[in-house]
DNA sequence: AACTCTAGTCAGGAGTGTTGCCCAAACTGC
DNA sequence: GCAGTTTGGGCAACACTCCTGACTAGAGTT
């Protein structure tokens, strides 16, 4: 992209970018605050604030310096900025949460759906539970969606793959949260937002090139590359149900098939059932340290290709089974002999990862909508 | 990043950097033509033009234009404004070559080393042809170089990965060229300067995520996701050497294995025979059948790793053995079954690929190099 | 010879950011 | 209680950039 063609209105609007920056990070400033931490002027920066108060994107809080010297006018970002809307949808059932500029919920409901969920079902309940979030505050700026199926990177659709289970079903939050938004829906699948909360969870240390192996009911792993998650053209990266691995019998068998192998998956389906495969884990004897073995080498075989193809600085497990601690010992095992290893940890957030992940992402889309709006209607 | 202070400096620098943006692409313009192309106005151009030629950025090409109305004069970048080096280095040699920032070869050497090539050697052949190549220029602004072996992201240095041939072995191209260059030397592996050389010939047409797949005497693949090749946090994603895949017997072996198993390796090295693997395949009969479809077998188990974990919208074949048509075809049927497709197709470029992706990043470093630097000492 | 066309320049003006100075108001210390 | 200090804010002057519109120079065209 070449750069922006100089002219006076891209400086101007670059100052008021300053200052709107300056009061996102610090909540409430004065006039003199402001200049200090964005080294502009006084007088620019006093000029810039009455621009953005007229605009109402900033207002005059009332409060005063206390202490030596002059008072001075603390300003802050208007309260009425709006809102984005951050939304998990799980086969359990839908969350959604109303945050406004400063990161603060200002809304939150849920609404649980019997399984298996029928996507009409979930519809209507994501309809509803986002209605009643943005009932004070009216239309979104923007919306964040956290999806536990497979996400079309073009449509935001939840897609069906072969021999994956479809947890959720078909569905289009696009679509279904239209009229509640005035702007961009962003899906993703659950696990790439995992991966993008632990990525900020690990703070300033770098972690750009990772994996984030989530081994729960479904299979998925998360690719972030470069600071990013990566998710190819069609928005499947990271579906490793049909990676070969190492079966039974050294066999190659697609990493979903081990487990219908140990007869590990739910009745006619193929999500597993994490209840009778952490039992068997749990129950002292051969035969537990047999399937211990068994999916520590399917998994590792999973690992060692996901080594391959991207080498991450690291392995993040999580889910349900994966972080398990007799499971990620046998994995952690077996993936140090592999001929690059690499090391493995359990995921650090644990709490509605996925949520956490999306919420992030929702303030840093809704404080760049508000930040970067250039040309202010008059 | 925040974006630049804004300053009455960065809008002048911000001009220049269009003038000479419009410079790159033009090759010689008048002011007038400048302004037209740049939409900036007639007096402003004059005014940068007037200061990048003095700080010898543009020079007065003493052409002037001919036709109805008042003379003009045309302006072009200054010829001495330093060339980039792009060098690629094989097995087989080492070339070299010197580009000025209009994407003219202004110097070209290679020299060959025997096989199996001593890493000292390389090294002092290497030096030999980037002396010859920057004699009459003097030292390069930056380097860009190709090396046949995986490529340590943090140092640039060539290294050794457990059973995969070391084809150039230990070396550090960036010390090697260090004297020889007053800016900075990227150095990356081969298949993924030829990955991005096949991504600029797709045109415009975004082939922003797919995946490139060399199949030579080593095996390699580069993994290009949201327009860029990712390289891991080691500079080692896509060694794909060990990825399982599924070999003789139906058994889960590494895929370097599966040549061992055929008995197509050559002797005392873990790198590929190419003439065994391209004689047995052409031979007709039930053997060279039976080779087919192991190979495909094999490859493909690959490939679906590698659509599971990147989801590209293309496979893009590459390498010697790779590409050749019995092969292309029996990998092709086979990829075709897999529970999740992807189109396959054979390399467009094949005359030095890696070389031609390396100059074409020479040649965007070398003008970003030249057009954005900010302050112009005096 | 007059007209047309175009590159380049000049003059004036609008807009932005900066420096330096002053003022007002509150606290501090005697 | 009073002077000194400290701090936020405002004002004026200045420097700089870009733009518009008019103008000039010089060659081709009619």
């Amino acid at each position: 992209m070449p750069p922006a063609k100089p002219s006076l209105e891209l400086l101007r609007s670059l100052t008021d970018e300053h200052v709107l920056q300056a009061l996102i990070c610090e909540q409430r400033l004065t006039r003199a605050e402001i200049a200090a931490r964005t080294g502009i002027s006084k007088p620019t920066v006093g000029e810039s604030v009455r621009r953005l108060t007229e605009a109402g994107l900033l207002r005059d809080t009332g409060e005063r310096t206390t202490g030596r010297g002059r008072i001075g006018s603390y300003y802050a970002l208007a309260p009425d900025l709006g809102v984005a809307l951050v939304v998990g949808i799980a086969p359990e059932g839908v969350v959604a949460e109303a945050m406004d500029v400063r990161g603060q919920l200002v809304a939150r409901e849920h609404e649980e759906v019997g399984r298996p969920a029928r996507p009409e079902q979930v519809a209507q309940a994501l309809r509803a539970v986002a209605e009643r979030v943005l009932a004070d505050t009216g239309r979104a700026r923007l919306a964040v969606v956290s999806a536990a199926d497979p996400v079309d990177r073009a449509s935001g659709r939840l897609v069906h793959l072969p021999d994956a289970p479809f947890l959720v079903g078909e569905l289009s939050p696009v679509e279904v949260l239209a009229s509640l938004l005035a702007g961009p829906v962003t899906v993703d699948n659950d696990v790439n937002w995992a991966a993008r909360a632990e990525r900020a969870a690990s703070g300033p240390e770098s972690l750009d090139d990772f994996v984030y192996l989530y081994l729960g009911e479904g299979l998925g792993c998360a690719v972030v590359a470069d600071g990013e998650v990566r998710r190819g053209s069609g928005g499947l990266a990271g579906e490793i149900a049909h990676v070969l691995t190492r079966g039974p019998g050294g066999h190659a068998v697609a990493f979903t098939d081990v487990f219908a192998d140990l007869r590990l998956r739910q009745h006619h389906s193929t999500a597993l059932d994490v209840d009778r495969l952490l039992s068997a884990v749990d129950t002292d004897g051969d035969r537990a340290d047999e399937t211990l073995a068994a999916l520590a080498e399917a998994v590792c075989g999973v690992i060692s290709a996901l080594v391959a193809v991207t080498d991450p600085q690291l392995v993040v497990v999580g889910g349900a089974w994966g972080t398990h601690p007799a499971v990620l010992q046998a994995v952690s095992d077996r993936a140090a002999e592999l001929p690059r290893s690499v090391p493995l940890r359990p995921a650090q957030i644990t709490t509605q990862p996925a949520l956490s992940g999306a919420r992030a992402e929702a303030l840093r889309d809704l404080r760049a909508a508000i930040s970067t709006r250039r040309q202010q209607p008059t």
